[in-house]
DNA sequence: AATTTTTATTACCAGTTGGTAACTTATACG
DNA sequence: CGTATAAGTTACCAACTGGTAATAAAAATT
C-alpha cells in the first residue's frame, strides 16, 4: 500500500507522481471517512474532529486538503453527482425508445443511491453549502429532474409511454429512488443490484404502453416475499 | 419564496395589544413558527432568537411553553404524526379490499406531506432528538411502514393485488410520497387534492390485479388533470 | 549534510447559540 | 385595592466547534 518512491527508480517524475497520487489518496480518505461519518451522524452533529480521529490524525491536518467544512461536504456530494452524470450521458449516448431509457436510468440511478457518496446526493442538505455552492446543487437537482421529465416525454411521443403527467411521474419515480438513499443499508436483506431491477420493473409498470417483456416465465408468480426487518 | 408578509401577523403577541389569549393558542403558535422556520432554514440554522422575533417576543419567553430546542422539534413531528394516526385509524376501522385501503392510505398521506407538520415527518432529523423521543419517532415509522405492507399484504391476499414483494413496494410507494414532502410548495401549479389523486391511481397501477376503474370516461388522456378533491 | 517543502501538531481564539437567573410587568382574584 | 401568579424582558454564561497562527516533524531536493 505504501507508494513510495523506490530507491532504484530511474525517472525524476515519479518520485513527483507518486507524490501526487499520495496526496490524491489522502484526500479522498478524508471524503470517504467524511461522507460516512456525516450521514451516520448528520453533518451538523458530526464534527471535524470526529473526522480526524478516524483518520488517525488531528483537525487542523484536514485544512491541508481543504479549506473548509461546507467544501468536504460538497465534494461528497460532488463525487456522488459525478456518477450520476456518468451514465447519464452513456445512457443519452446510447439509443432505445423513451421507455427503455427511462428503465435505464431508473437502473442506474437506484445502484447510485445504495452508495455513501450517492446517498449523500439526497441526505445532505444544499443549505450548508456556500450560496455559489447551493447553486450548482440546486442546477444539478434541476438537470436530473429534467432528465426524468425528457425520457417520460420521449417515450410518450414514441408510443412506448401512456400518456401521463409527466411533472407528477417524474417525481414519483424520483421519490421512489431518493427514498433508497434513507433506508438502504449494506449488507441487508437486499442487493443494490436487485433494487434496481424490481423497481426498474416496478415504476414502470404503470406507465408502459404496453406490458414489459420479463426476462423468462409467465408473468407474476407466486408471492415472493422477502425477510423483513432493515431499517 | 413563501413570502414572509407583514401586512398582518398571526402572532397572538400583537406588539401593544392585550395579551390575554389563551395558553394553548400561543404554544401553538409557537409550534406554527418554529416549524415552518425548522423547515424554511433547517433545524440547525434556525434560532430560537429568529422564532421568538417572528412572535414578537423574546427567546427566554419561549421558555414558558417548552422545555427546549428538541422538545419544540418533536412536538412539531408529533402533530404532523398525529395527524397520519387519525386517517390510518380511519382506514383500518373502515373496510374495503387491501387495494382499497391501500389507495386510501396513499391519498390521506400525500395530503399530509404537503402540510408543514406533515413535511416535518420526513424533513427532520430524528437525531436532533432526546434518545427517547428518536425511539418514539423511530417506532412511528416503523408502524407506518407496516401498515403499507399490511395493506398490500392484505390485498395480495384477496386478489385485488397482485402478488409483489410487499417491502419494496412499500418502500416504493412511501419514497414516493415522501418525497412529497420535500418539493411541494403551496401555492405551487399543483394542489395537494390533484397530488393526492394522481398518486393514488400512479401508484397503484403497477400493483392493481384488474385495471382501476376511473370515475369517468375513457382511460387516459393528454395532460388528464385530476379535478374535484374528494375528502 | 544542508536546505527547502510538505505535512502534521499544539495552543488558541471568536462567534454562535441554547439555556438560565434575576427582575419587571401584566392579569386574575379575593 | 392589594396581593399572588403567570408571562416577558434584560443580562449573561457555558460550551461547542470551525477555523487559524506558530511551530515541529518528516520528506524531498540540492
Amino acid at each position: 500500500m505504501d507508494a513510495r518512491t523506490p530507491s532504484f527508480d530511474p525517472s525524476p517524475w515519479l518520485p513527483f507522481e507518486s507524490r501526487r497520487r499520495a496526496r490524491d489518496e489522502k484526500r479522498e480518505a478524508v471524503l470517504r471517512t467524511a461522507v460516512h461519518l456525516f450521514l451516520e451522524q448528520g453533518y451538523h452533529r458530526a464534527t471535524l474532529t470526529a473526522v480526524a480521529d478516524r483518520l488517525n490524525i488531528t483537525k487542523p491536518a484536514l485544512y491541508n486538503y481543504f479549506r473548509s467544512k461546507d467544501e468536504i461536504l460538497f465534494e461528497c456530494w460532488a463525487l456522488g453527482q459525478e456518477r450520476v452524470d456518468e451514465f447519464i450521458a452513456e445512457i443519452g449516448a446510447g439509443g432505445g425508445s423513451g421507455l427503455a431509457k427511462l428503465r435505464k436510468l431508473i437502473r442506474s440511478y437506484a445502484q447510485v443511491m445504495a452508495t455513501d457518496y450517492g446517498a449523500s446526493l439526497v441526505r445532505f442538505d444544499p443549505r450548508d453549502l456556500t450560496d455559489k455552492n447551493s447553486k450548482i446543487v440546486r442546477a444539478a437537482k434541476k438537470s436530473i429532474d429534467t432528465t426524468f421529465r425528457t425520457y417520460i416525454a420521449d417515450g410518450i411521443a414514441d408510443g412506448s409511454i401512456k400518456p401521463c403527467d409527466t411533472k407528477l411521474s417524474a417525481f414519483a419515480i424520483a421519490g421512489s429512488l431518493n427514498w433508497i438513499g434513507h433506508w438502504f443499508r449494506r449488507g441487508g436483506a437486499l442487493s443494490a443490484e436487485a433494487i434496481a431491477e424490481e423497481f426498474a420493473d416496478r415504476l414502470t409498470e404503470g406507465l408502459a404502453a404496453k406490458p414489459i417483456r420479463r426476462k423468462a416465465g409467465p408473468p407474476p408468480e407466486k408471492n415472493k416475499r422477502s425477510r423483513g426487518g432493515s431499517r
